[in-house]
DNA sequence: CTCTTAATTGATACTTACTATCAATAAGAT
DNA sequence: ATCTTATTGATAGTAAGTATCAATTAAGAG
């Protein structure tokens, strides 16, 4: 599975093309996000960067969430976390032990909600997938 | 697709059965669920119980939910909700715009879930979809 | 039935993840 | 350069819990 990168650039220009100003503080909370790999916290991006306040890096959060430049979920017991989106439609797997979030694309889950369309009673406006795992380097953790 | 409803007894049951104690509380707890039929948030449940302390609301919930008498969702923004858990392996359509929540079965859910096996790295523990629709009645107050 | 003891409860304070308010500031169109 | 309106930050508030801990009580033992 091989992804095109999300950079700096897009998110900037996804807030532009969306009508949005572009303002020091959205550059920074963009460098930021580009500066992870896996999920975040809104704290991990509030405490790092000290210039923004925690409004603004919410606020932020939020709209980079809408203009599809991040994603915004979920473990197991509801705790939110976020993550860079990178690939068009698709869902997520998460560690429940380090957080680490993966991105993957399956046109089966696609394929279950077209079958879905037919099972539920009323119009279909989204949906939420996520797959709850023990990654590789925690599960070589627990055998030491 | 019919349901066998889940009765007062069945969730006092499986707290007996998980080591619990049966207290008046409890069974407070309980009985307002069953008064329930879609969804509900905890702030349901303790405002409609005066005699029961939140604390005691949220610690039920909970137990509730690991014995697997009822589920934790959320709405689309994350906003957590619960609903009664009839059917064994399921998933949940909640209506975006009443809160209304439908369990629904799917076995190619399932079957996604085992072809996820072969694409991701890591023991998959557990996994949540949850499908955001209108449903038929707020769709028909749409045009009226 | 009574005793004992560990589980449970409730009041309160605290935490996390935000959201609202609003005066001050700054983008960006002209 | 100016002006208008979006944006910001400090602060306070809200929603959804969780922690603490003394007082209470379920339920197993006798």
């Amino acid at each position: 599975m091989t992804i095109a990168p999300t950079s700096q650039l897009d998110a900037i220009a996804a807030l532009e093309d969306a009508g949005f100003r572009i303002t020091g503080q959205r550059r920074q909370v963009v460098a930021a996000i580009d500066r992870k790999d896996g999920g975040f916290t809104a704290e991990d991006i509030a405490n790092e960067l000290d210039g923004v306040g925690r409004a603004t890096v919410y606020r932020t959060l939020k709209l980079l969430v809408n203009v599809d430049v991040i994603c915004k979920l979920a473990l197991p017991d509801g705790t939110p976390m976020y993550s860079p989106s990178r690939v068009e439609h698709h869902h997520h797997s998460v560690c429940t032990s380090c957080g680490a979030v993966e991105e993957f694309r399956d046109t089966t889950v696609e394929r279950v909600l077209r079958s879905l369309t037919r099972e539920i009673e009323g119009e279909i406006v989204g949906h939420r997938m996520e797959v709850f795992i023990r990654c590789q380097r925690c599960l070589s953790n627990d055998t030491p």
